[in-house]
DNA sequence: TTGTATTTGTTCGTATGTATC
DNA sequence: GGATACATACGAACAAATACA
């Protein structure tokens, strides 16, 4: 085979190569030993030293492994723990700090976050409609039932009702995946406004409201009428938050009312 | 002032207390520097030494933060550079792993997923319904018709062109959270399945009508139906999912098919 | 272009406080 | 209570890589 210019067919296309660090490696290895399954949550990790030696690295750059997979929630090692690291349970923490950075690094607006809040819990009665059985339905209307006397206790325990309904709509879901992208979402928004809504004098009027609209939820979801409950969650947060986000943003909740 | 028992009111509600480790304390004060917009993005850190000088800590301590930092994709440093560690602008991308991690952690079901792409997609296409201007009309177009010459040149072709059908409606649609859901959960699923599908000999077929499926969703978005964009992506999905999830799990697809 | 100084990547050794048996 | 093994944190050192004169 006698290479020449014109053999040349295809262009070579080079990746860009970046200098790959030793404790990266390291993550890669205990990363993927969990996404396997060989490691389970409560399982341990064998000690720092032993990982030295299987490893080959020096200590720091063990530890310097340990505390990535530790921020990222994978693992947790105590001083003094002969049984060595931790291999944790996953769970929705490990989404909620780079949430709040990317919505801090105001890349994320209040009124995406929004959107995403209508289409996951829209979607979340929509399933809940379907898919509920007597007993849960006897969960949801508990859940309402909770909220009215909340009403009476003050915001604290109203939100806190609020968020207790959410999570049966959810489970009855059954999707993990929107389950956990929901409390994300939320726990986010609620940390970009804060409290901006919640010191609004006339508190006791937007319960009230928000408990007519989770009667109206769970009156769609008894008559197992998924569109109207998906439609009645979409309304109730357009309500809720349409005059805290800028008019130009608002044509995107808008666009979601739809349907 | 005398204390005696009956003097506790408040009986004190102490929070569970935990060892806070040296490089969390650094990782913090770094990352509230680029929260409030004092380090912007393309800025440099102190180095390693001066940061050592600054936090008063060893370097290995510091140095694990900027690890922590590192893999968060806040920060990036590279060997030699007398400037310090860069500063990055923060993206999507710093998502992407954590939503990987937990995809995989949580075992989720094909029907699981699919009901989300369902969601995200269906959503997508309802957004830009209704907020596309004429130019981003013309974009959608443009990239079904690469789909329909695409349909000739085999499998690959087609399907790297139904990928950049979605971009664009995901760009239209204009939420970065959707976005970064839809591309998280399609790997998923196309990790899940691999070839089930792909390896189906009446390809031909299959590729046919999901052009037909992308021509409805253009026709609606063009007609600013948002609601019949949606319904048409979710019809498209459960057409080619449905035989491939258990029948109890299809009750999920299909409470999503109303609306 | 070459050389030099500085920085990061990595290793080793050590002291200290802590959890388990 | 003591012994042991562990993690935390510090300091010094060398090699490789980069920027700048």
């Amino acid at each position: 085979m006698a290479a020449g210019p014109d053999m040349i067919a295809d262009p070579p296309r080079f990746e860009q190569v970046q200098p790959v660090r030793l404790y990266e490696r390291i993550v890669e290895q205990i990363e993927a030993a969990v996404a396997r399954g060989e490691l389970r949550p409560g399982e341990r990790l064998p000690s720092e030293r032993e990982l030295v030696v299987q490893f080959g690295t020096s200590r720091a750059t063990v530890r310097e492994a340990l505390r990535v997979l530790e921020s990222a929630g994978l693992v947790r090692s105590r001083p003094g723990d002969p049984r060595g690291p931790e291999v944790l349970q996953i769970g929705v923490d490990s989404l909620r700090r780079p949430l709040e950075r990317l919505a801090g690094a105001a890349r994320l607006s209040l009124a995406q976050l929004v959107v995403s809040r209508m289409m996951l819990d829209s979607t979340a009665n929509q399933l809940a409609a379907g898919l509920r059985t007597e007993e849960q339905l006897a969960w949801i209307e508990q859940a309402v039932e909770v909220m009215r006397t909340a009403l009476e206790e003050g915001q604290d325990a109203f939100s806190k009702a609020d968020m207790t309904f959410h999570e049966v709509i959810m489970s009855i879901a059954g999707n993990p995946l929107i389950q956990l992208g929901h409390t994300a979402v939320r726990d986010t928004v609620l940390a970009l406004i804060s409290d901006t809504i919640s010191d609004a004098d006339d508190s006791r009027a937007v319960m009230q409201r928000s408990l007519t609209h989770h009667e109206e939820v769970l009156d769609a979801i008894r008559a197992g009428d998924g569109v109207r409950a998906a439609r009645a969650s979409r309304r109730s947060l357009y309500e809720y938050y349409a005059a805290s986000v800028t008019a130009d943003e608002r044509a995107a909740l808008e666009a979601m009312l739809l349907g």
